[in-house]
DNA sequence: AATCTTTCCTGCCGGC
DNA sequence: TGCCGGCAGGAAAGAT
């Protein structure tokens, strides 16, 4: 799925073409996703302005004078910028179209992913109002890591995991931080010292503002907003890299799982 | 055909 | 007893 360096990247390229836009219409050819697409959604946001978009962890968020379109992309989607004339295929559920004579597409083929219309504060929607800090912003520090952690005997990859301690962490990124700090994604989360909670934040941080400087990895489902393909593998030292050679020590990378999960680390440099 | 993918939800558990 | 936080497991759909 879109991890959120991929959110961040998609939401950098819709922003210029949606920002003071108009919408013209909105078209709904498949409304099950995760929950129902509101049926409504034309009535609502024909003649109306973009006032502003913003993320919050992956969800996209598109603000009106009236309310605001919460997007998530679930697993497999994506979101492009394209000519109205553009036919849809199997998996192009949802468009925002625009009077600039563009349209917003959403696909997504295994359909968890959302798209709902919430009026009033948007950050006290549900889905949002219980989410942990955001990784890149001063909130999320090693005091709050090492406070959010003593009461949790569940392994540290799942604490990164759980959005209410911090939000945004995906699977490869967890694995990619918890290397770079040399700590195995086992440890249990009470037991990381304050000095480790320091570590960790850097690299958690490290690896995020990474990806989105390349432009959002790489998983295969991934297309950037203007419809180019986004696959190119980024270098990482331990996911999906199971026996093979440890980048810093040559020995054979492990696997196991996790919360239902793949988890990968290398069994001497993370202790 | 089992596996993989994310996140929310349900229900169980132990502690108080 | 009831409430609470913590946690495991399940569910959604499609590609491979």
């Amino acid at each position: 799925m879109p991890e959120l360096p991929e959110v961040e990247t998609t939401l950098r390229g819709i922003a210029p073409h949606l920002q003071g836009q108009s919408v013209s219409n909105v078209v709904v050819r498949n409304a099950s996703l995760r929950w129902p697409i509101p049926s409504n959604l034309a009535t609502l946001l024909r003649g109306h302005t973009v006032r502003g978009l913003q993320r919050r962890a992956k969800y996209l968020l598109i603000t009106f004078d009236h309310g605001t379109l919460i997007l998530h992309l679930g697993m497999s989607g994506s979101l492009r910028i394209l000519a109205q004339d553009t036919p849809p295929e199997k998996h192009d559920h949802f468009d925002l179209l625009l009077a600039t004579g563009k349209l917003m597409r959403l696909r997504d083929p295994r359909r968890f992913g959302a798209v709902l219309w919430h009026t009033g504060e948007v950050l006290q929607h549900p889905l949002l109002a219980h989410l942990g800090p955001e990784p890149l912003s001063t909130d999320f520090d090693a005091r709050l890591l090492y406070q959010a952690t003593r009461t949790r005997s569940i392994a540290i990859k799942l604490a990164l995991m759980d959005s209410a301690v911090v939000v945004g962490v995906g699977n490869i990124y967890a694995n990619e931080a918890l290397f770079r700090a040399g700590i195995k994604p086992q440890l249990h989360a009470n037991k990381l010292s304050k000095a480790r909670s320091e570590t960790l934040v850097r690299t958690i941080q490290e690896v995020l503002r990474e990806a989105i400087e390349k432009g959002g990895s790489s998983l295969r489902d991934f297309i950037h907003s203007d419809g180019s393909s986004g696959y190119f593998q980024q270098h990482y030292f331990v996911y999906g890299r199971t026996g093979q050679a440890c980048k810093q020590c040559g020995t054979p990378i492990q696997h196991l799982t996790q919360g239902q999960r793949s988890s990968f680390y290398c069994p001497h440099c993370q202790r």
